[in-house]
This record gives structure tokens, C-alpha cells and sequence, in this order.
DNA sequence: CTGAAAGCGCTTACAG
DNA sequence: CTGAAAGCGCTTACAG
């Protein structure tokens, strides 16, 4: 059934090399005559002729594919960041193999191996933690990746994150400006760089402003359960500080587990400064008055794929290692109330 | 640097043909010796070898790999179909290509052409409309797919869809039971067998219940720029019925816009009946009191490839073709006013 | 117990 | 202007 260049070279009787010529548009350049060119096309056409694109890749060593490894594809902000990446994928020809790590390490570093196994010729991942081993195996065999949202401070890797300190301590700043005074901070997975800078920010706007730092008010949720635990803490936080009159949430993730809890609890968040990293389309309707610092979604991917796409070209071209790219993007803050 | 078979083969003094029965578990079958496979074992480990899948997959003809073809990968609803069908798929040994049509038959064409090019053994898709060309090729050179979400009743293809008119049914019964008399219904891409299945839903529970049908009430909103369409769609409805106590949605896309537009426009949705074909988790806080039909996402992913798989099996074994399989899932309802 | 050889479907020097 | 041949990195009859 399936059609193969032999296939059309033996029914047109010319060879391989001539057909594969032609139908890969070096026809002209190779000096086949029109007529023949013509016989090739019309006939691959009648036959319906797809290329095998995994043989030419084992020939060209390149699979025209990038790989994407995210902790989860459901979540709001990385399955944007998936629809950025394949949308920047396809404009240099790429498709775009996915997977979910499911914040798992173990999988993760699974992932990476299948990946490469499959000769993806490049990875954009959002890193659980330090996947020690395969991230160090794809440092020394300067095999492209770039890390996005997260990134290793102490590796030479391509990264590009948003400015999470600056963002949150503006944010907070806003929150302080407007008047409020007991402005709690809600986080998760703050062994994560990118997190831990987000509470940086807060406790660095505190300060600068001449406020005390509350331990009762800067909570960390674990990331197990956080669905549940973040109930837990909320309660302990009300009962230690009833007068809490502000949150800022270092993740998106968060939220809506939080607005669940005000609202079964009567809390009204049109009183309580609200500021968050991260917008969700809800938001509108949700918290109109929150504040947010939007991670540049579109860059990230965009500016993902093409830092990635680059240095394939460049080891492709087997010329020496660009320096790695470390890109910090700007959030744009939206300040509603 | 990429140590290869013949590497490990050579450097050992072995033939390719024993390290690779070693290293793909076949070296008691093939009855190598205990010494020869430790050696080849501790040989490739310690060169990090990986097998390159590409060339396997040359020669097997499977690829391991399915692709998942979807309208919009950051849609919550389809990002979470994602997420199963990744991990559904990894369960089996295979890995996921995706990509995101936009809506664009051309597009989607292109990306089934191009996945199959690239040998993907099988799709998952949820089709924006009939892909005339691409569809019907799958369908002659009985290439694995199976479609989901969306179907075409008249092609014999497997499908997965959910009882779309039944759930419809209820929900719009239920704002009836409530004493709601005046329900709108706020619809899309009606074209699809799927969406114009809840619209009979809607209109035949209004009939069952010896209500009249008012065309002002049952409106669709282009899809092309739905955003604002949907502002001045419901800016007409109130106009011509300004007493409208309910509104039934027939998908989740449109809740985001309508909601806002309450929101503007001082409408308390807690006056209103609101139902809705899928639920979204920003409900539990948006509008707690919605009844929502939520579709079983988990089971559609894992059911579409547990089917795929069926069927690559199938065609692998040469079997002939099974009968095709169309599943109708039920949503799970939740009357919450 | 192990190996030489053919083949999967392409591409690309090399030759004429 | 066109073709024979080698090779990409695997797997798998076939042979001994």
C-alpha cells in the first residue's frame, strides 16, 4: 500500500537518486531535464507519495523534532507555554513531542532519555528540581536544551524566566501603597530558584518599606496535597492574625484553592488586597480588583524555540558552542485596585 | 561522541547481531553466554549507550509514536484531553506528538500529512469539521485513528463523544423544574454534529415541558472572534427579552465572555439559572450555583488510546481490521441550585 | 554459542 | 542529464 521512492523509480524506471532529487527540489539545481521532473511529480502525486521522514532523518541525523517537558500539560500556564512552543516549532519546520512530568524527577529523567533516544533534536523543559544526572549528561554532550520558568543558578544552561523578584516586589510595594499593613504571602515549591525570588521580592518590599516580617504571614504550602494543606494553613494563618488584610500568591496554582476557602468562609476579597504572579482569564470575573504581574507566555515560548532552534543550527553547522543565552523577561503588571 | 551498536560490537570484538540480541533482552533466548551478555551490559553502560529508535523504528515500521491533533492546546478542556492521552500513551510504551489546528482545517490537514510523513503509528483527533481529504485517506489506507470529542456520523470511524443531547436534556429539564421560564441558550460552532446535538437537547426538553421556543432566546455565536460577538449577542437578547431568567451554555468556551458581560452589566448570576455542557474549576468560586454536565476527560484520553493501540496492534499482526468502535461517554451532572 | 549479510527508506558523494 | 553504490543505525532471517 504504502508508496516508497524505489516504488516510483521502478514504475518510472529511473533511479532512486533521480527521484529523490527531484522530489526534494533539486531537480534544477542537478540539471534533471524538465520532461523527467514532470513525469516524477505528476506521478508522485497519482500515487499519493509521502516521504519516509524517519529514514531521511537517519540519513541527515536530524529529526526535525523538538521535545517539550513541562511538570503538568493541564496547568493554565504550562499548556500556553505548550501552544507557544509548537506554534513556534512549526514556523522553523518542527514538530513537537510532549510529556508531563508530573513534578516527578525520576520521570522527568525519563523523559529526557526517551526523548533523545528518539533523536529529538532539541528539548525545552521546565524542571521539576535538579535532574542531576540528565541535565549534567545533556551539559556534557552539548546537546541543545533550553530551560524555561525555572533554571539552575549554579549551571551554564540556556534559560529564560521572568524578573520574579522585581515583579513581586512591586507588586507588594502596590499592596503597601494602597494601605494595607498585614499583607500575608502565600507559596509553593520554594526550593524551586524562581520561587524562592518571588519571596524575595515580598519580604524585600516589607522592608524597604519599613514593615516587620510575620513568619504567621509568609507561608509556604507544600506542593503535596496543596489542595488540601492550603485549607490547613489558611485556617492557622486567620486564627494567628485575624486581621489579615492582603495576600500575595508567588504561584497561580494557589488561587483557586484560595478564593474556595474565602468564599466558604465569608471572607470578602473586594476588602483584602489581592496580588498574584501570574493572570488567569478568570480573573476578570473572579477578582477583577487583584493585582497581577502576566508571565510573557508568547516570549517564553517563542524566545524558547528559537534560542533552541539556533544552537541546533549551530552544531549542525559544527561550529564551536555559542555562549548560552539567559534571558529574563519582564512581566507586565496589571494594578486593578 | 554518539556510541552507536557497531561501536560497542567492535570495541568488544563482537558482531553487531549478539550485542544487539544482549542489549533488547533476547540474549537467553538467543542463548548467548552469561559471560558475552555481562560484558555487553557493562560495556554499554558505561559508554551511556543509547539505542538510536529512529533506525529501529526504520526497521520495525512502528515508530512508537501517536500524535494528537486538537484545536487549541491551551483550552482547559483539551489541554486536560492532553495530559491523558500522554499519559494513557505512556502506559503503552509510546510517546506524543502533538499539535494545535486552530481551528483551521488546513491546517489540521496539513498536521495528519505531516504526522504521518514523520510515521506516527496512529492519531488522536478532534477534528474542526470534516478534513474532507485527509480523513477519508486515513479511512481507505486504514491508518489508526480514532476521533474524539467531535465525530462525523457519517464516516465509519471509531469516535468517542459523550451523550451530548441526553446531558443537554437534563441540565435544560432542571432549569425547568426550578421555575426558570425564560432560558436562553448561548451556543457555538454549531456545524458540528456534537454542538448541534446539545442545541436538540435545549430545544427538545423546552418542547417536552410544553414551553414555546423564542427564537431571540437561542442564539449562536460565530466563532470568528467570539470574544466580542458573544457582547453583542446578549446586549440583543436582553434587549428583545429583557425577563431572561436562565441561559444554558452548550460549551465552556463561551462561560469566560458571558460572565464578564454579567459582571459589566450588573446582572446578578445568582437571580439566574445557569447551566453549562462541562464544568471548569474556577466554578467552585465563578458561579457555585451552576449546573454543569462535566465531560469524563480522563476516560476519553484513555479510552482513545486503549482503542488506537487496539488498532495498531491489529494492523501490525495483519489481522483484519476490527469493527470500528464508537463509545458515547455520560457526563457526570451535578445540579448545584 | 556467534557472525555475515540483507534490508528498512531515504540522501549524497562519485562517476560517467 | 542520469545511475550505481555506500551509508545512516538498527533488526532479523539464515548459516554454521
Amino acid at each position: 500500500m504504502k508508496v516508497s521512492l524505489k516504488d516510483i523509480a521502478n514504475q518510472l524506471q529511473l533511479s532512486k537518486t533521480t527521484v529523490s532529487w527531484v522530489l526534494s527540489g533539486k531537480g534544477d539545481e542537478k540539471g534533471i531535464s524538465m520532461a523527467t521532473q514532470e513525469k516524477v511529480f505528476v506521478h508522485a502525486r497519482k500515487m499519493n507519495y509521502q516521504p519516509n521522514l524517519l529514514a531521511r532523518s537517519l540519513h541527515t541525523g536530524q529529526s526535525g523534532t523538538i521535545g517539550l517537558i513541562i511538570p503538568e500539560i493541564s496547568d493554565t500556564f504550562y499548556s500556553e507555554i505548550a501552544q507557544e512552543v509548537e506554534a513556534a516549532a512549526e514556523k522553523y519546520g518542527y514538530s513537537l513531542m510532549i510529556s508531563g512530568s508530573g513534578s516527578q524527577w525520576e520521570r522527568e529523567e525519563r523523559m529526557i532519555r526517551l526523548f533523545r533516544s528518539r533523536q529529538v533534536d532539541g528539548i525545552v523543559i521546565a524542571p521539576t528540581k535538579q535532574s542531576r544526572k540528565e541535565i549534567l549528561h545533556m551539559i556534557n554532550d552539548s546537546y541543545p536544551f533550553v530551560v524555561v520558568d525555572r533554571y539552575f543558578p549554579e549551571l551554564n544552561t540556556n534559560y529564560i524566566i521572568i524578573d520574579n523578584e522585581e515583579s513581586s516586589y512591586k507588586l507588594v510595594k502596590h499592596l503597601i501603597k494602597k494601605g494595607h499593613r498585614k499583607i500575608a504571602m502565600l507559596s509553593v515549591n520554594s526550593y524551586l530558584k524562581s520561587l524562592s525570588l518571588r519571596e524575595k521580592g515580598y519580604l524585600c518590599a516589607l522592608k524597604d518599606s519599613g514593615m516587620e516580617i510575620n513568619p504567621a504571614l509568609c507561608r509556604e504550602v507544600p506542593f503535596h496535597n496543596y489542595k488540601t494543606n492550603i485549607f490547613t494553613i489558611l485556617d492557622e494563618m486567620y486564627k494567628q492574625e485575624p486581621d489579615i488584610d492582603a495576600f500575595f500568591f508567588t504561584s497561580h496554582v494557589l488561587i483557586l484553592e484560595a478564593f474556595t476557602y474565602f468564599y466558604d468562609n465569608n471572607i470578602n476579597i473586594n476588602d483584602t488586597g489581592l496580588a498574584c504572579i501570574h493572570d488567569l482569564s478568570a480573573f476578570r470575573v473572579l477578582a477583577p480588583r487583584i493585582n497581577t504581574a502576566r508571565m510573557p507566555v508568547e516570549q517564553m515560548g517563542s524566545e524558547a524555540v528559537r534560542i533552541l532552534i539556533n544552537e541546533i543550527n549551530q552544531k549542525q553547522l559544527k561550529m564551536k558552542q555559542l555562549k548560552k543565552e539567559s534571558i529574563v523577561l519582564s512581566c507586565s503588571l496589571s494594578y486593578r485596585e
